[in-house]
DNA sequence: CTTGACAGTGAACAAGTTTTCATCGAACAT
DNA sequence: ATGTTCGATGAAAACTTGTTCACTGTCAAG
């Protein structure tokens, strides 16, 4: 997939930013305002772009109608596992302490987990904050429903190396996306959870960001 | 709140489906071509009432905006209700900070997470700890599983005056339970999601601890 | 019977938005 | 030098969409 400009990025992710906020997209005198163009054309001509790129998609003649595509899928071969941190719209569960019981068998989750328990991690090169030891994410789309995780939900994302089957955090084409991580012999690949999504089959590169091992719910 | 009639309850619904299909807002056209009105006023009209029933919230002037206000249970009735922290053993969590998202698509319309924000808490008066701001509670039993609550999940519990439908964590002959709060007129009483238990209704007391926002489910 | 609220029609308007057209300068490869 | 692409301007066209106005029918309450 072509690569995306700086503009191009920057723009795609105040729109994604603004749908998040407001429940709806921006016009394009909205991202113009936003990135002081002075024309909407300007605007308009990094939307194509961004159409053509694949990653975004906009419907003809409707107002602050898009779609936002999925990142592709690519083909099949032997593929490098790199485990990764969270990316920088990730922040760390911080001093996420958990003690105590209530009526008697309060949960044991320190050994089965470590999710909750607050640990001394040590600081990252040339970082000032502590380095994340779990991190949470807030799940939008509904690719993980047959898993019973929905749109709206938090998961709890730990570091560590993914078993076959685990439900893993991803970095594909620069976007996190929650998905199965299916080891079949050589191959490597991801799988939703939803009938209607195709397996995401990594072209080169895999980066694991962590295992999801909880999912948190509104009530 | 005012009851909404079944044709608002449609057009609502439909919006709603439809920004969960399309991720974007359908267009009073839109929607009329759904229905088969025959004109635009007629949809005008059923969003009008939407907005003022409170469910429903137009953006002045922009096409295909709305926001989705969380519907609550009403019901404002005065009963003697005390409410009190977590107890000892249960000790909150602390400095819980969260952000970020997951994949790109449309955002959750019924609510905001909230739970996991991090606050500062004034100190209740005569205390020198903090009060908590929220705290975790393993459960047991399978009272709630109709509200997909089971046993071994987490609940997250937030103090706060409870509202009819709430389900709060109540602390009945000095063991705490998880059930829903019912409120008819000026009877109080508890109610199990499950149809082998029956509701519980307070002697002379009832305290709640708080109101369980967040469920947590190991994966 | 009348009144008023509610739901709807039909048409038109005004504003919001996307899209097109003509043009320009800089970067860049041919 | 020359053509090409890219990012941008400025203005205008064309379409989409929310909004308003005038009017009709229904139904229950007073």
């Amino acid at each position: 997939m072509e690569e995306l400009t700086k503009k191009q990025r920057a723009i795609l992710d105040y729109m994604k930013a603004h749908v998040s906020e407001h429940s709806y997209w921006p016009s394009i005198r909205d991202i113009q305002a936003k990135f002081r163009f002075a024309s909407t054309n300007g605007v308009y001509g990094h939307l194509q772009a961004l159409e053509r790129k694949g990653v975004l998609q906009r419907i003809p003649g409707a107002a602050r109608a898009y779609k936002i595509v999925p990142e592709v899928l690519g083909d099949t071969s032997e593929t490098v596992i790199r485990y990764e941190g969270p990316g920088d719209d990730a922040i760390a569960f911080e001093n996420v302490k958990f003690a105590g019981s209530i009526a008697a068998g309060f949960p044991d989750y320190t050994e089965s987990s470590g999710v909750l328990d607050s640990m001394q991690v040590p600081l990252s090169p040339g970082s000032r904050r502590r380095a994340p030891e779990s991190f949470a994410l807030r799940v939008r789309g509904d690719s993980m429903i047959d898993a019973d995780i929905n749109d709206g939900d938090t998961v709890i994302v730990e570091p560590g190396t993914p078993k076959h089957g685990d439900i893993v955090a991803a970095l594909i084409d620069g976007e996190t996306t929650l998905k199965r991580l299916i080891k079949q012999g050589s191959k490597v690949y991801l799988k939703a959870e939803n009938k209607n999504y195709p397996d995401l089959i990594p072209t080169s590169s895999l980066t694991i960001q962590g295992i999801a091992k909880s999912v948190m719910k509104r009530i």
